[in-house]
DNA sequence: CTGTTAGCGCGTTCAG
DNA sequence: CTGAACGCGCTAACAG
């Protein structure tokens, strides 16, 4: 950069101190009127800034947040990270946006960096890593260290701080209730390995809604993927033995659009022969033959409550801060994977 | 954030002059083994950590770029960012993503802030507004000021500075040839307005394909879409004539996806009544039924190459530094939405 | 081998 | 009404 003005060369220019000028800027009263309009006039016409390296260091603060996502391209973290956005502009903060690809050891590095003097706080969503080891001292040593923390979507139960969660098992629980409506008997769940929070509730919501129509929990109806495999060889057994699902829930939007295509593949017609529901609302599920009724979970609003709930903790004086959980409420998307019965009512 | 040790508390504990301790930390010969030893005991049993704050201010640097971006619930924008930060961080920089949801002033509000010493560098992608305004004038007074600027995907041709471009026109006259080749004769474009410079790329490498191929250019087959109405609707216009479309090329996704559900509507199957090509290859394309056709751009590569030309000014200490342009190559991945020809050939 | 001084740019007492 | 002095945390040139 070309080097900007400062207050010294604007008080070299005037032959005052600079502490002269820097009242002069503010308008204050200490200064004579005429002096100040002449500052304040050559200070206009050179597009003075105060050095922001400057204000940092001296309020110790950066007015910027930290993101830590596990992923970018994924279009539910995309709309939290709008909604954060937006807000944390109105409220003049900025954002930085981290990516732990989903790995302990990056979350870690990011964390570490942020913390050091780059942010005045932290939103942070989980990496799978990181729920898989369940080592979560970084969490508690920047919390320890009076960093304001915020967790969303992946949050970490023995982990005190704020956090905000979609309703996941009211989510999967109304998914899972529609297809019992629909009539279907034999409820398969496609879901992530256990020790993915998210996949866990989710599950839980399926279970609970089982229990609550009646239906018989089925082990080979429930499907655990391992990522690091392919999607689509693994929901094979689902359509192998003689007990085939007539109804499907998925715990996201690619699970969901790829398991469509597997009982594709098999010969079976959706939604006449198998219903299908996912989880995550976004392109794929409206651009999908047939479309994919899903839960959709309100990113943005995510977004927006994770940095309103880091703000407050950031402008807290109060040493006995109490932290709180914000749950997002989830709703039914209907689209055509899930039309059958609606066509047979009418 | 509670407060953290610095070299001054170092400094009172050991009863040693600040610089010394500084010395000490980075093992300097000026000081004695004993007193280093003792001294990086201490710092590393309390963790220390030089204050980035302070280290901006005196090196007048971040190591963090900017980057802007019209969207980020976007496929392609999020896997640049994926490229750009993968590299940034390799490197030892942060990365602060900004959004100008495609508007002018956003954009400049963005740029403003982060040229305050925010950054040491900026990536962007030009709005939709200002393309259409034509007003450059803050990209020219960042460059004069000094800051390192690299354009991507959509750029400016009159400003003068480092850019990174998919071969538009490139990947369009493959997509055409393709449509050409399987025997398309009736090939109508759905792009963007004029002003959106990869619009106006794609559409030439559409014409330059038609002509190449010896057909004439018809104008009701050149659709431009207003995205501030409904996509739909604009599309209809395309099935009401007489002259149908054999062949389509969306000069993206959405576009594609929705030329599908439009044509399907009309009663027309695809591809065996028409094929359709899209641009920019993620997950619509690869979910949608019948799967579609499309140019892939290698959003990663981009990122990668933009922040490689980014840092390559950043650390150039040139006054007559060289501007390059960096042409991304495109390609095309065939699937089911052309896949017609392909197997009368079979 | 160690310490003093100056400076990065700003804001805020506290004297004058 | 104005300016000198100090501190934020760190580094580097310069003395001793």
């Amino acid at each position: 950069m070309k080097q900007k003005i400062t207050l010294k060369k604007i008080a070299k220019e005037f032959g005052v101190s600079i502490s002269t000028v820097s009242k002069a800027l503010k308008d204050s009263h200490e200064i004579s009127l005429e002096v100040k309009e002449r500052i304040q006039a050559f200070a206009k016409y050179y597009h003075y800034k105060p050095n922001n390296l400057a204000l940092n260091l001296r309020n110790q603060k950066t007015k910027t947040i930290g993101v830590i996502i596990p992923e970018i391209v994924h279009h539910f973290f995309t709309t939290v990270i709008t909604g954060i956005e937006k807000l944390a502009n109105d409220k003049g903060y900025n954002v930085m946006i981290c990516l732990s690809n989903e790995s302990y050891e990056k979350e870690v590095l990011n964390m570490d960096m942020l913390a050091n003097g780059v942010v005045d706080g932290i939103i942070v969503s989980v990496a799978k890593e990181t729920e898989e080891k369940g080592t979560y001292d970084h969490f508690r040593e920047l919390i320890h260290n009076g960093m304001p923390l915020v967790m969303f979507d992946r949050v970490i139960e023995e982990i005190k701080c704020n956090k905000v969660i979609a309703d996941d098992k009211g989510g999967a629980f109304l998914a899972t209730d529609k297809l019992i409506n629909n009539g279907c008997t034999k409820i398969a769940i496609i879901t992530t390995p256990d020790y993915v929070t998210v996949g866990c509730e989710r599950k839980e919501g399926y279970l609970k809604a089982l229990e609550a129509g009646n239906l018989k929990i089925n082990k080979d109806l429930i499907i655990n993927i391992d990522d690091k495999q392919s999607v689509e060889d693994q929901l094979q057994i689902l359509f192998l033995n003689e007990n085939i699902p007539d109804g499907i829930f998925a715990v996201n939007e690619i699970y969901a659009a790829t398991v469509m295509k597997v009982a594709a593949s098999f010969g079976y017609h959706i939604p006449d022969d198998i219903e299908v529901i996912g989880f995550t609302d976004s392109l794929i599920s409206e651009f999908a033959t047939p479309s994919i009724t899903s839960v959709s979970q309100h990113g943005r609003s995510m977004g927006q409550k994770a940095f309103e709930l880091l703000l407050d903790e950031i402008d807290s004086e109060d040493s006995d801060y109490q932290y709180k959980t914000a749950l997002i409420q989830t709703d039914l998307k209907v689209r055509n994977s899930t039309k059958k019965t609606h066509l047979q009512k009418l």
